[in-house]
DNA sequence: CCAGCACTCCCTCTTAAGATAGAGGCCCGG
DNA sequence: CCGGGCCTCTATCTTAAGAGGGAGTGCTGG
């Protein structure tokens, strides 16, 4: 067993990682080490640091919490990433477990669960509450979208018509209709504007 | 000047308490007396307290963060609230301004913003950093949505089709066109899903 | 090499959405 | 009492959206 569980925070709110930080330090077995407030400060951090755990949370300034795990597992394919957010959309728990997060925590969890998320994945051990767990395996039944499909998607949400659409994409009116008419399909939604909701609540797409 | 500014805290994040916590009782000219973790809990902590500071979130389990604010100067019409939240939509700024908060801040606020407006709240002096305050001044500017343009919307953003909002609200299909076609002219909106997009943007509709 | 997928383009047809214009009942505040 | 929002309903018309087909390219992995 380790003496020091060593610890690396990314948050982009100072006082969420105040919190963490107090929580961690009052902790005989742990302790931060460095804390980050954007994507690039993390990677640089984590390099630096070499932490035991690394705190990620998913949306940051400057670089994605999904490409800083990705980035990190690179430099080291061993590092243990506990990612702690707001979000509890599926396809953000999805991508961040399969990139290879070894647990995925909300925001309002207790200090209780959080610590025991942070000992459990500094032993290498996966952390998955009982419901992030669920979303995970209810994504794995659904349908994936492609690049072009996510494209689309993210213009159909700022309320682009299919017209305007296939401008910005230099592709033909029709072929636009082709793939929202697949990203109907895939989302089982009836028109563009619950495609809209559905996606957002799925966490495809961010405002 | 007061020895003691005396702090109430309410966010369902226990981690956001904690940081709020360690960051206030660092400091020699104030303490946090109470932590509550939802709406309800806030208020009646207020009223055991009656604390000179009541930071509070917006977003909260059984309570929405401007209702509290409602009650709380009901009780108190002199109540320093302080807003703190990552929200940062131009009708929640509104709504808690004109309700009568006296600071707004974001989350992602430094730990000297942040500590600086607690003092000034406790003073009675409003706090609203420039960005929020320039936000506060647009939506001044904007028309206004009636209560059943707010219902329609709410709708509208589920990705229901006129047909079905009109059977919801009891009211025939041309008048939710009518409805839909004023939240599109006052979100100066030209198809439903930019009005959503829009409408999401500044906070009148939470997904 | 061929199957499979992603991306593109094309067609028709039906329905929903949005623009435009008018109007009556209601309640509140000047 | 009367004007002015708000909510409701009406009607017509144009255009965009969505359903339902098919089909050719290019790339990739078995």
């Amino acid at each position: 067993m380790k003496t020091h569980i060593r610890v690396v925070l990314a948050d982009d709110h100072p006082v969420v990682r105040d919190g963490l930080v107090a929580m961690v330090n009052q902790q005989a077995d742990m302790e931060v080490v460095g804390e980050a407030g954007d994507g690039e400060e993390a990677i640089a951090l984590y390099e630096q640091h070499r932490p035991d755990v690394m705190v990620l949370d998913l949306r940051m300034p400057k670089r994605d919490g999904v490409s800083v795990v990705q980035r990190v597992l690179e430099i080291n394919p061993k590092a243990c990433i506990l990612i702690m957010t707001t979000y509890d959309g599926d396809e953000d728990i999805f991508q961040c477990l399969s990139q290879g997060a070894k647990g995925y925590l909300l925001k309002d969890a207790p200090r209780q669960e959080i610590l025991s998320a942070i000992r459990a994945v500094s032993e290498d051990r996966p952390y998955t509450s009982s419901a992030v767990a669920a979303k995970a395996l209810q994504r794995m039944a659904k349908p994936s979208l492609t690049q072009r499909e996510l494209d689309v998607l993210q213009l159909v949400a700022q309320g682009r018509s299919n017209k305007d659409i296939a401008r910005r994409l230099s592709i033909t009116e029709g072929t636009a209709k082709t793939h929202v008419k697949a990203i109907l399909t895939k989302l089982d939604a009836i028109s563009r504007t619950e495609a809209v909701a559905v996606a957002h609540k799925r966490g495809l797409i961010r405002l």
